[in-house]
DNA sequence: CATGAATGAGGCTTCATTCAT
DNA sequence: GATGAATGAAGCCTCATTCAT
């Protein structure tokens, strides 16, 4: 593609990016047809193939543009912050709002996961979201306020109970995204124990398994 | 469907309903045919649809048979342990495995939610998970060892941590379930922070925000 | 075929014969499938088989004992009857019965008209009707009881006026099939113009068209 | 479907509702394929779901049209005339035209009434038939022209005596489509008695039995 | 005789994509 | 830039028929 566009047109590409967007992750994207796309915009045919090579460019472009969306947003949420703790903090609240603004981007990605073609993407995306948490994780490890554990394992915990959390709580019972970001937090924090001593003889009877 | 089968029957439709399963989880649904499952098994196109109604009634199929496995696993993991901390961590150990030994399925559950037809059957296997779980963490607050949080939030925290860590960790990276569900463990524990005093100091901070 | 039947086996063929050209009536020859049959006779596939070559014969053999079976209830009617007129009404009386007791059967001749490979089935019968009916008619010319027009003719009206009937008074509204019976013959009779003077009037109408 | 159609889609749909109106009609409505229909035309097999929903809707419409057209030609065909028995001659005259020309829709309504999914249509039809012509016999009864029978009864005989003739004289038999319908309506107006004192006689015996 | 299982051609329909205007 | 029309491969499913047991 690549085409150069009038204003007119930037206009018209966008409105079938997001429309595509939100019905692919409506009724699924084998479900929805070009043709319903076209004709949710009252438009032929050409137009589509005017602006993209083929459905799945479009896709493809979606996904692309919504992991690098999300990635900006959590840059921007950590931006002036030194702390490495706050850090991931800001990371997840940042990322939990996101979320609940685009949720429509949320499904697709846990769509193009199941097909070969796109999967790739979403692995870098991930690989790249670990890959930017990861030095977080690390210095605070450094630092000596993070647990001595295995940078990664964490950082993937980290992602695993903010995503899941933000489907259920935040998408699917509707809970206030900020609440929810608190209680991610507050979860990747501390664990589930009640602190102090409790931890010392449950690790005890753990090791005699 | 219900039809009465014979042993052979019997055989059959256990080998169509695995192959396609892996199919589907290899390749997609949507990009996986009915032709291409038949003539993966050598048989005729009329099989298939002598044991299921369509393609979408095998997929719930699937579906359900792969929730209805995973609890029991749990059930069974969890089986004569009394504590309630140590059943939550028997619990994260039986899915880890599971989940490893069926990586095929935990790619269809994901995909299943993408589509309409299909996302409550997921959505209903995933409110069952945490009212499974749910009991355990609150017997593990009323007795005093987990901290008082809202029981849901930290039930939905755990999963979420055991099935990324299962699908980041185990399947792709493919490490050893049992090392990745005693990190998954040790996290939903006691989080990230160090124990003692950084605490404090650190909730200071978020109060202030 | 031809097989030599046991006495279950004679009576397993006729309820086959039965249960299906009722289905085919309500349903449509296409519509209904040979699965469907034996499922709804509670038996395996290979006992239709066995007892027919095909779906095809099946229905060809309805269709020829239906004809048969209203020509012996005609035949039957105007038995010990000589008056040609009276014969005519008789068997008008006795078709109109035969219609109203086996309502299945006239729909399935309505449609073994609309194949090909049925057709000639059903025109042969319906010549085989107006060869039976019309040596009545030309004796009744011949002894100066009906009007000299051409028999054939005459013999095609009776039968659309009866079968016409037969399907919109007695089947569709479900009148009496005696009382449509007489309305048919009185029709036949003597048609719908008032007797007496109003012909000529009219005729001469006619003419000067 | 309801699509705006240009000069050439417009073309192109009456193609195909009269290609296939009588391939249905020469072959029988589930022996023609929708690939035989796009086949015969020519045209690839998107073009039949470019136009019509489905086959089932493209039947439905040719049937709907056909019943269209004959109403509106028996309109045309009585219209002007006021004679009460006049407009009933003309009717039939009309509609033996009509049917003598459009032979092929004729059967098609035939086999519409074997399926339940198309018989309403049928029925309604008919009954608009009745409807249309029971007026003019009403009227010709209260003027004293008709016999003072049950004027559904009788309307529903001349309707039979119409259809059966067009079909086995005209359509089977290549008879003239005028003359037949002149032998219709002497039978539809005098039965098939001599006139004058037989009546009586027959009658006499009639009401005997 | 009878059953459950299997076959595979063929039917209807969808849909990404292309094209003439 | 845009439209309606067209293409045709491919998908899901049905069903008459056959076969092993």
């Amino acid at each position: 593609m690549a085409r150069k566009l009038t204003a007119k047109g930037t206009k018209r590409r966008s409105e079938l990016l997001d429309y595509a967007a939100r019905t692919f992750a409506r009724d699924g994207y084998h479900t929805t047809s070009v043709a319903s796309i076209v004709e949710g915009l009252q438009v032929g045919k050409g137009v589509f193939y005017w602006y993209f090579d083929s459905k799945d460019e479009l896709f493809i472009h979606i996904l692309a543009e919504a992991q690098r969306e999300l990635r900006l947003t959590q840059r921007d949420a950590i931006a002036g912050e030194h702390d490495p703790v706050r850090r991931i903090e800001q990371g997840i609240r940042g990322s939990m709002r996101w979320l609940s603004e685009h949720r429509h981007l949320f499904v697709l990605t846990e769509f193009a996961r199941t097909e070969e073609r796109f999967a790739p993407l979403v692995r870098a995306g991930e690989r790249q979201a670990v890959e930017d948490a990861l030095p977080h994780v690390a210095a605070g490890i450094t630092a000596g306020l993070l647990r001595r554990e295995d940078p990664e394992v964490m950082t993937a915990a980290i992602i695993g109970v903010t995503s899941h959390l933000a489907r259920v709580l935040v998408l699917e019972q509707g809970r206030d995204p900020d609440r929810v970001a608190q209680a991610a937090i507050s979860f990747c924090r501390d664990g589930i124990m009640r602190a102090a001593e409790g931890h010392a003889a449950v690790l005890a009877g753990r090791t005699a398994d």
